[in-house]
DNA sequence: GATGACAACGAAAACGATTTATCAAATCCC
DNA sequence: GGGATTTGATAAATCGTTTTCGTTGTCATC
């Protein structure tokens, strides 16, 4: 068996050009069935395996796709929310035959830029899965290329947007917990990020609609994950003379680290306070009591960033069109949401 | 701005030939040090990019690692374990200058198998991550090449596995509980893996070495991360006549399974029963009381595969040997283990 | 002044495909 | 039957590098 099989050596044992051979393995119309089928089973014979540079590099066409997670720690991989989403993103490209490569982010000092590697790796577009910092010089480098990119949760004016519906998410949790009857609701909310301001006025707006004043002393600000920041907010909102009944938290994380907070303190979960996380990943389900939680739909915004990408680079025919791909999430009920009765309103 | 320069464009403007200007990019000692500098400085004024498929057609050095996750469902990047150290991995790699490409592992019907994958896109190396069937067609194909392989966890004769020391590591969790006055400790292990054989015998030869007795009722299998089947073995030890004192489970998930069915079932951890976990993955310090647990080194597992590969990649004039690098786990104690006073005993 | 060593460069052949231009033969259309 | 079209195949160009090998020119050595 020899090393490695090429179109030359298949050409060879069948009596035709180079040519003819590539044509049939592409299956293109202008070769005749039964050549074919015969060079088809000769290359099948001997394992031709293709080159992927040798064919890439004439066609321009990797069928590679790079993916850029963010270079900040604790983030990308290690986050279950990000990792998921890229699983299902994963499943998603991979089922349509793409390849899926990483984008360098290693503070390596001869690494490329991210627009060099791109363009190194001919990729035919980039999955930008977490929340970076879109005003680097590199990201808006890339950003103003022409290339078919995909952003999880970041607005951009070229670009395609696959985004939780983080502004009528909010609203349902708002619901859930308003239909338990809870008036009084503190809002430890995530950093100033876009996707925070969603659910920020999500939550402003509801308690207006509602007729139910909103506390200053009911909002704080706690970066995502930051487990030991929440516990001391939650100190703070527990000292509180006019205390809420309930207090929402910027993730699942941190709702349980006000979860212990209020434990040690010898408070009971929901009967003392309700709590509810956001995000739906895995512990949530395993905490006791259960946390009650606003779950994203992780496996939705993969496959959809997975398609709306592949889309793009495989029909450039149909106009580019930004466009922003909203995915809804869904309330998760657990027991730290308790129901206030109606005398204690 | 030219849409994409190559070395023939800055040959045309140094006014020398394609291959000066190929050995200036690539430092190569027979061109004078003047006309290097020129080169290389032309280029970087006209943003030159090398191309991966060109250099790489010729060269055959990719420098880039195909890396195969499982293909069962639950299991990949959406198990913490196997997250981290893939993130370790792909940190390791990138910074030495590598790019981290998946394999496809989808069941789209005419995808290539593992092995022409490798072909096809020429990696210098594979990293096989996490427990597939490595007795499948596909596996034995990739393994019986004579690619660079670094396998976590998985013996074989041919290649690097990078290991946690299962034995030691659950000697010393052994050790633990012993210290703290535990004499009837009972171990839910996993299935009958490699993995759980080491810890399962690591086990064994504690209870022999102190003369305890193994009693065959604290003995029980249960699926990796099988949150229910955990909850009811836990109950069957419980009805136990002879109840153990403690109860080692096979992960994390599984113990905070265990955890939760006495909870509910009126007990207090650790007052009425210990318990532990295995892995250290990032909810045992969030949940209360935290699981006592063995924390695996999946920071330095991912480091030691990533240097291993690499170096059996560029230094292929040492033999290749195949060898085991065998990484320490962590005691990490949380207050799900409590002490027995020796009257107890 | 012949010889060899060495440095600096270029021409050209790969690498393995795709694509274009071309062409002969076959088919079709009045 | 003559011209137009279609079909099936090929040769050759091309993609952008790396690498081999050969050609200079220079300089030290004998």
């Amino acid at each position: 068996m020899k090393e490695n099989v090429s179109l030359k050596d298949i050409a060879r044992i069948c009596n035709v050009s180079v040519s003819t051979v590539s044509k049939a393995m592409n299956d293109r119309n202008d070769v005749s069935a039964d050549k074919k089928e015969e060079i088809q089973r000769v290359a099948r014979e001997l394992n031709y395996v293709p080159n992927y540079m040798a064919s890439t590099l004439r066609s321009k066409r990797t069928r590679n796709i790079g993916v850029l997670l963010s270079e900040k720690t604790g983030t990308g991989l290690l986050h279950e929310h990000f990792a998921r989403i890229l699983n299902s993103f994963k499943e998603t490209v991979e089922e349509r035959g793409y390849t899926i490569t990483f984008i360098n982010i290693s503070n390596s000092p001869n690494r490329l830029s991210y627009m060099e590697q791109c363009k190194y790796m001919n990729f035919d577009g980039v999955f930008v899965l977490c929340g970076t910092d879109y005003n680097s010089h590199e990201i808006r480098e890339l950003f103003a290329s022409d290339l078919p990119i995909v952003v999880i949760d970041h607005q951009s004016p070229k670009h395609i947007n696959v985004a939780s519906n983080h502004y009528g998410d909010m609203k349902r949790l708002m619901q859930f917990v308003y239909e338990r009857g809870h008036r009084k609701i503190a809002y430890i909310h995530g950093g100033m990020s876009e996707v925070t301001q969603g659910r920020l006025e999500a939550y402003k707006d509801f308690m207006k609609e509602h007729q139910l004043p909103i506390y200053k002393e009911y909002l704080y600000t706690c970066p995502y994950r930051d487990y030991e920041r929440g516990s001391a907010l939650t100190k703070a909102v527990l000292a509180l003379p006019n205390r809420p009944t309930c207090i929402l938290y910027p993730d699942d994380l941190v709702a349980v680290g006000g979860l212990n907070t209020m434990q040690e303190a010898g408070m009971s979960i929901p009967k003392d306070m309700s709590i509810a996380g956001y995000d739906g990943i895995s512990f949530v389900n395993i905490v006791r009591p259960r946390i009650t939680t606003l779950h994203q739909d992780t496996v939705s915004m993969g496959i959809q960033a997975g398609n709306k990408l592949i889309n793009r680079i495989e029909f450039p025919e149909e106009k580019y069109k930004p466009e922003t791909v909203v995915v809804d999430g869904m309330m998760e009920p657990g027991e730290s949401v308790g129901v206030i009765s109606s005398r204690n309103s």
